[in-house]
DNA sequence: AGCACGCCGACT
DNA sequence: GTCGGCGTGCTC
């Protein structure tokens, strides 16, 4: 078939460019280029990479307007046919560009560096020149931002009197990174005869022929020869001039740390429950038929037995897994027990990779060198072909919808690929998404359960504290009498305990007690938090700090105190309360650095420390078999958010933290402490009662007209100027008003919850539909039109959000 | 995103 | 008269 035309999405990310262009290619490029490979392409004034989708044999678009592909940067497509066609139908979903889509696919390595090569090209150009811009140097590589435009204009200038010339690179960003090393000849015969010819005292060189002779043919690193068998460099290249050998370069692929690669450990035996979730999983995966399940279970119910045993059938009909796991779950204890049961044939990607590690794990999937991924939300993406089985742990986290464009749901994506793959998927979870869960009523998803804990440990039980009581009796504290004598009960029998409290830094805000005031931060006008250990208030969404005021500046007074409690702040108390304790702090602010939440973590599991106190973070996917008490110490943090989704969340925070307590032989306990000990999400999460929960929040989502009920899609609209969006918004509402049906719920247009954040102002308008696709016609043309407006207006079309801060 | 085209203010 | 300010529109 002749192909000479491309159809090619250019790296130009603007909603008028968000279209396959058609390009023509040059006969030599014709059977080389293919769908899924990135080129080089002329666009506009300037050269471009961009991503071939498809080919063609005509062209709509007239010859003498068609350009030429400049050139391919792929040997090989980077993209299968299957991401080239999620891409078109992802982008049109979530209302992102196809190109942005297509760049989250790839690991940044391979995206493009955009860079000008400067050259002189006459050597009298001027010394203060020659200087700025090329430092000097015959010749220099820059990036566009290197110089501002009115000095580009000077280079262009310079470009045409012909001092020096301007010429534009595109690369990936990533290197690969390559490594010495040799080839053996495979010629007996020759070599035989050079051992003959060789000198008696040439040792060194006799020594290598017998290597060679014994391991003909194959290749080592220079690093392996040498460790090995000792030769120098110099007997090498000796031996690569007599052609005993030949010296060639290999991709050294970089394995991130923490490899126990002994695969085939022990595989559990399956109770009943468990067995028959793995059979339904297996039926549909040799049926070869798309099907998804929920796998409801339990904490410590063994749904990783479930998922592992699942792959490692799907694995046996030669066939790939991908094994999607929240970030925060992603521990070395999680990839220990993955890696221990399939060994090498693991790719991990996640963000604690550097880019080049990430690029290596990538290319490793992409090679086929491996058949189980294991990843976060962007592993979703997984260059796996041959597909077998996707799995989605903790499928109810939110952290699987990406904050920022594009703001794709690795959980729905992990559908769509399974569809296209024609089979299973699990999506696993103690506490459901309403949604899933709901789904899974209908039939939509065939729903398995577990309901018993593994080595039938028993559930914690679990004790509700009411803070309104204990901090009548004891204002100063944050440890209700209970919960301090149990932690001390655990002490003294030497046994570990997890505290979470939901906010990170010294205390929620600080307030002055004589006129009132909260010092807020100037771009978003928030409340700011407190940090002791740095004597600063930040600002927890831009990062703003300034230092903590001793003087009140609207009043002058000095009572400014203290309100809320954060992680340092109960910390420094337990210290105070228990001097003998060992306390280890996990939250943002002691994790930042890469590796640090591992080595805490380890720190713990071996026993180092009495205590894990912490965010959200100790809440997840930790497994210790010595904790025998949980403690919440603020229940109502998440309870009191302005979104509907706030008592789902409180109940999976809860539900998920007291699943640590208890989980071998030891019995466990669970304290929670709130100030709203009636509240339904508290109560079902004492029982450990998630199906009570549903039917409880279904009957006021139903009344409220909230998911899954109804679809949502939210129109979030921003600008510098706060009057500015609210005119606009109020433009765009009027616009949507008179073109939804009446069977669409439209609210708004309102601030958003924080309506400031980094110096923007948020409004919002919510849409109630039931029909998810209803109103994408108008949404599309919605984006379309404020591309155009004025005043730094910037418009999101956000479909199921999951938060509406 | 760039860059040209095009229509109004302060300068050799 | 012209240089250059940045609003508008297009890129196969």
């Amino acid at each position: 078939m002749a192909t000479r035309y491309a159809q090619i999405i250019v790296d130009v990310p603007t909603m008028q460019t968000n279209r396959p262009y058609t390009y023509a290619l040059p006969a030599d490029l014709q059977g080389q280029v293919q769908p899924g490979m990135r080129v080089i392409v002329p666009f506009g004034h300037r050269q471009v990479m961009g991503f071939v989708v498809a080919l063609t044999d005509k062209s709509d678009v007239a010859a003498e307007e068609l350009k030429e592909v400049t050139t391919s940067l792929d040997l090989e497509p980077v993209l299968s046919p299957e991401l080239v066609q999620l891409s078109a139908e992802l982008a049109e979903d979530i209302f992102a560009f196809r190109i942005t889509i297509l760049q989250s696919m790839l690991p940044n390595s391979l995206k493009a560096d955009y860079q000008q090569r400067l050259k002189l090209e006459k050597a009298d150009l001027s010394d203060d020149i020659r200087v700025e811009y090329l430092e000097g140097q015959q010749e220099r590589d820059v990036k566009l931002s290197k110089f501002t435009p009115k000095q580009w204009r000077q280079l262009k200038q310079l470009a045409a009197e012909g001092w020096l010339s301007i010429e534009p690179i595109i690369a990936n960003r990533g290197r690969i990174k390559k490594q010495r090393a040799y080839q053996l000849s495979a010629d007996s015969e020759f070599l035989e005869e050079a051992a003959g010819q060789l000198r008696a005292n040439a040792k060194q060189q006799k020594h290598l022929l017998d290597f060679i002779l014994e391991n003909q043919g194959q290749t080592f690193t220079k690093k392996e020869l040498q460790e090995m068998a000792d030769f120098s460099t110099a007997t090498l290249q000796a031996g690569v001039k007599k052609g005993w050998l030949q010296a060639t370069d290999v991709e050294l692929l970089r394995r991130p740390a923490g490899t126990a690669i002994e695969s085939g450990q022990q595989w559990h035996q399956l109770n009943p429950e468990q067995e028959a979730a793995y059979e339904a999983v297996i039926g549909a995966a040799h049926a070869q038929t798309y099907q998804p399940f929920l796998l409801e279970g339990i904490t410590g119910s063994g749904k990783t037995e479930v998922y592992l045993q699942a792959a490692a059938e799907v694995l046996k009909s030669g066939k790939t897994v991908l094994f999607l796991v929240p970030e925060i779950a992603l521990t070395p204890q999680m990839l220990e027990r993955v890696r221990a049961r399939f060994g090498n044939k693991t790719a991990v990607l996640h963000s604690g990779l550097s880019e080049g590690e990430r690029y290596d794990e990538w290319r490793r999937t992409e090679r086929g060198d491996v058949q189980v991924v294991v990843g976060a939300r962007s592993a979703v993406f997984a260059p796996l072909t041959n597909l077998g089985l996707i799995i989605v742990d903790e499928e109810h986290e939110t952290s699987y919808q990406q904050a920022d464009n594009p703001r794709y749901n690795a959980r729905d994506v992990a559908l769509w690929r399974a569809a296209y793959h024609d089979i299973p998927v699990i999506l696993g979870s103690a506490t459901p998404s309403l949604e899933s869960r709901s789904r899974a009523q209908k039939g939509v998803y065939q729903h398995l359960m577990l309901t018993k804990r593994a080595g039938g440990a028993e559930l914690p039980k679990v004790e509700i504290v009411d803070m309104k009581e204990s901090m009548a009796d004891q204002p100063d504290t944050n440890f209700s009498t209970s919960l301090r004598n149990k932690i001390q009960a655990r002490l003294d029998r030497k046994e570990q305990m997890v505290l979470l409290l939901n906010r990170r830094g010294y205390s929620s805000f600080v307030m002055c007690r004589d006129c009132g005031f909260v010092p807020r931060d100037p771009n978003c006008n928030l409340a700011m938090t407190l940090h002791m250990d740095t004597h600063t208030l930040k600002c927890h969404y831009c990062g703003y700090q300034e230092p903590i005021p001793q003087i009140c500046p609207a009043c002058g007074s000095k009572r400014i105190r203290y309100y809320g409690t954060g992680t340092q702040k109960a910390e420094a108390e337990l210290m105070d309360l228990f001097p003998s304790a060992r306390v280890i702090r996990i939250d943002q602010d002691t994790t930042r650095k890469k590796g640090s939440l591992a080595k805490a973590l380890q720190r713990f599991g071996q026993g180092e420390a009495d205590i894990l106190l912490g965010t959200q973070m100790v809440a997840k996917g930790l497994d210790f078999p010595d904790v025998t008490l949980v403690g919440v110490l603020n229940a109502d943090t998440s309870l009191g958010l302005p979104d509907f989704h706030a008592a789902e969340r409180t109940f999976q925070l809860l539900t998920q933290v007291a699943g640590r307590a208890g989980r071998h032989e030891a019995k466990g306990e669970v304290v929670i402490q709130t100030f709203n000990p009636e509240h339904y999400a508290i109560t079902y999460a004492q029982k450990h009662d998630y199906e009570g929960f549903y039917r409880q929040e279904m009957a006021i989502r139903h009344a409220g007209q909230y998911p899954p009920y109804f679809y949502t899609v939210q129109i979030q609209m921003s600008a510098p100027e706060e009057n500015q969006v609210a005119l606009q918004a109020a433009q765009v509402g009027r616009w949507l008003k008179k073109r939804i049906p009446n069977n669409v719920i439209q609210l708004g247009p309102s601030p958003q919850p924080i309506a400031k954040l980094k110096n923007r102002y948020y409004f919002q308008i919510l849409l109630k539909l039931k029909d998810d696709h209803e109103m994408d016609g108008f949404l599309h043309e919605l984006a379309d039109r404020a591309q155009k407006a004025k005043n730094g207006l910037q418009l999101n079309v956000i479909r199921n959000p999951l938060s509406f801060m």
